[in-house]
DNA sequence: TTTT
DNA sequence: TTTT
């Protein structure tokens, strides 16, 4: 009784950064950029262009694609589902963070545009990813839980 | 060529807190919820069901709207996009909270069945509405751009 | 590289037809009405109130579901995909129809308020279905293709 | 109570053809083409890719931007919203075609790889656009409301 | 803080 | 052929 989707359509801010769990199960995070048009308002403000930061989430072989093809400044169109959890911070204060869960990806920069070379060149680490201070994913027991 | 869609159908968790900017556009925010089911992975482990919770922020005609037929409990279907904008807590902290800014609605509980009759005995003030501590408003001059 | 989806939210026009494949496969038809507001264009003219059908199809477990619990009626949230097929009508020529191939449906009508009783009154027979000449379903291989 | 919303991602099948009614208002049309993947069922069986056709229809501004910018082979990303409308074949039969109609587009593809040029060496002719027989175009008084 |  |  219930529907939670989103449909993104932008670029791509960072390579993606993928850990494996002790299951084996990959999961790849990675920023895409919306960013809406600048317009006038009939009383003449402008209102500038702006662009949103979406925090994305692949589990399992959308996870394993993203590794091997998704690259910083890609297009990318994706469908997911917005979910924010909380995390504890320095001060061990509740902090929340929204992110999207996407379960399909279309990617639209064709192989030869893309930065991939760089990429290969600069490979992400996946034993130890450096967790972002602004995302962090604590080693909870609900991280080895598939979904 | 940037695409922020999201779509929620969901249930209702206050009713709309709307308050009026100085050159009188109403701005509504409440709690909506969507609910994953719960199920069972391959390999046996349960996935409980999840609520999520997105905030919704309503302008102008949708806002009026919402305060007149929109009550805590309802069924709603919206369309929107994502936003995450910056607050600065009590202790001078930056803060990030994720709305749903809404551009369509429609209200899918039937008049009869809406608990419209409660909203009534206990009015929202839209002069001098509290501010949550969980999602603060401030007063920049941000807030009369009718966006 | 490509996206095909429909997102709606309607009322079931007739009970749904359901039958089942040679291989068991469960396959459910019947229409969803949607409804366009009226509205009054800055030039003054009425645009009137216009209602939609959109000819829904599912497939396996969803089909078996709308069998169930689906009445005419009911108010239904569904994602799919488009698809037009052609079809040889009673002259020999070549005719289209525009399907909605179904892959999510949410049932809004709380169960108390849908009409199901009538339904198992006057039961939809899946052994023997009437084709609609509106909509033929032909009998070729491809039928048994379970996608 | 009712939405009806259709995304799609793919590419343009002809230069858009574009009329102009009598009031001003532009109309275009154009096919889109959407590309399902290829992929093999549980039980082995191919399901080869399959290209669905889209016959779109863009009013007023959006219009002219095709007009402008939009060109065979591009990549679109559209929103709109399905729509069946009758018309009579030569026999007098009443047939049925579903369009979409477009209130939302992104150009996908970059200007430079855009085969602009050869469309302003065939341009398309407003004035007296040739109807294809398979998406006939009536002058109805309808087609003067501008929806 | 909602609903099934 | 549905619903408000």
């Amino acid at each position: 009784m219930s529907v939670n989707k989103v449909i993104l359509l932008g670029n791509v801010g960072k390579d993606p950064e993928v850990r494996y769990l002790d299951t084996g199960i990959a999961v790849a995070t990675f920023p895409l950029a919306t960013t809406d048009r600048a317009y006038t308002l009939a009383n003449g403000t402008q209102v500038p262009e702006r662009t949103e930061w979406h925090n994305l989430v692949l589990w399992r072989g959308l996870a394993e694609t993203a590794e091997k093809y998704v690259h910083k400044g890609d297009k990318l169109y994706i469908e997911g589902k917005i979910r924010t959890r909380s995390y504890d911070d320095q001060t061990g204060a509740k902090r929340y963070i929204t992110e999207i869960f996407v379960d399909n990806m279309e990617m639209l920069t064709p192989k030869s545009a893309s930065s991939g070379v760089s990429s290969v060149q600069q490979p992400v680490t996946p034993a130890q990813p450096q967790q972002s201070p602004v995302t962090p994913i604590q080693n909870n027991p609900a991280d080895d839980l598939p979904f």
